[in-house]
DNA sequence: GCCGACTATAACGCTTCCGTAACAATCGGA
DNA sequence: TCCGATTGTTACGGAAGCGTTATAGTCGGC
């Protein structure tokens, strides 16, 4: 099954939702931080530093800072990996869950208003 | 019309969208420039610095600041309003279109991919 | 013409993020 | 047991964003 969408219908459906994440949520996370927060309540277990900066094409500081900044918000945790002490695991967290979870809602509702 | 959605699905949307933004573009804008950008190239002009603001329920500086950031990126420009000196008309660019355009683009091309 | 209202921007101090480079800790094979 | 490779983080100077406040320019009713 696939979703078929115009281009004018998927550019307003994006610029609705970004709207309602500017005006409802007060917060602006960039695109780096919303595809790290994603990517960890999507994909498959377990999530490294390393893995990330790797999908996303960036330098590790980069996934660094990020985990930094959305840890603080309590939307991700860190963990180390006892199987290899090198490694960080990121977790996801409760807060984080239902932030994700609103996306989701907001995106749909968006889209069911879309051309009516 | 309306788009049907589910949750899982608009979510993996967003994150293949958004990771294609990071990976591909480069560009790392913040939920309020995207919003800013879709808004003068998808709602009807004129756009003003205030209208904007209000729009986005932040303060005008913030708006300021955006604009700058783009126009150096040359994705909108600015002129003044010849019928109210006191306004400034924020305008479309080729740059800015082409970007636009190539957003839509993207989000469909996820779309037509999803759940396949 | 004056003056309060309004527009956008500049200035301020502060915070956050950037990319690069250096770093400590850990692993694992020779 | 070394020692090169790997992991994530920190340090650095610089750029960009923030909110608040101040400012220059313009409008429009009186």
């Amino acid at each position: 099954m696939s979703i078929a969408l115009r281009p004018s219908e998927a550019l307003k459906l994006w610029h609705d939702v970004t709207l309602g994440l500017v005006r409802d949520d007060g917060h602006d996370f960039s695109a780096r931080q919303i595809t790290i927060l994603l990517t960890v309540y999507l994909e498959p277990p377990p999530h490294t530093v390393r893995g990330l900066a790797a999908k996303l094409g960036v330098t590790k500081p980069v996934i660094t800072r990020a985990l930094d900044t959305m840890g603080r918000l309590e939307l991700v945790s860190r963990r180390r990996d006892e199987a290899d002490l090198r490694n960080v695991i990121i977790q996801r967290t409760v807060k984080g869950a239902l932030f994700v979870e609103k996306i989701g809602d907001l995106i749909v509702a968006r889209a069911k208003e879309l051309s009516r």
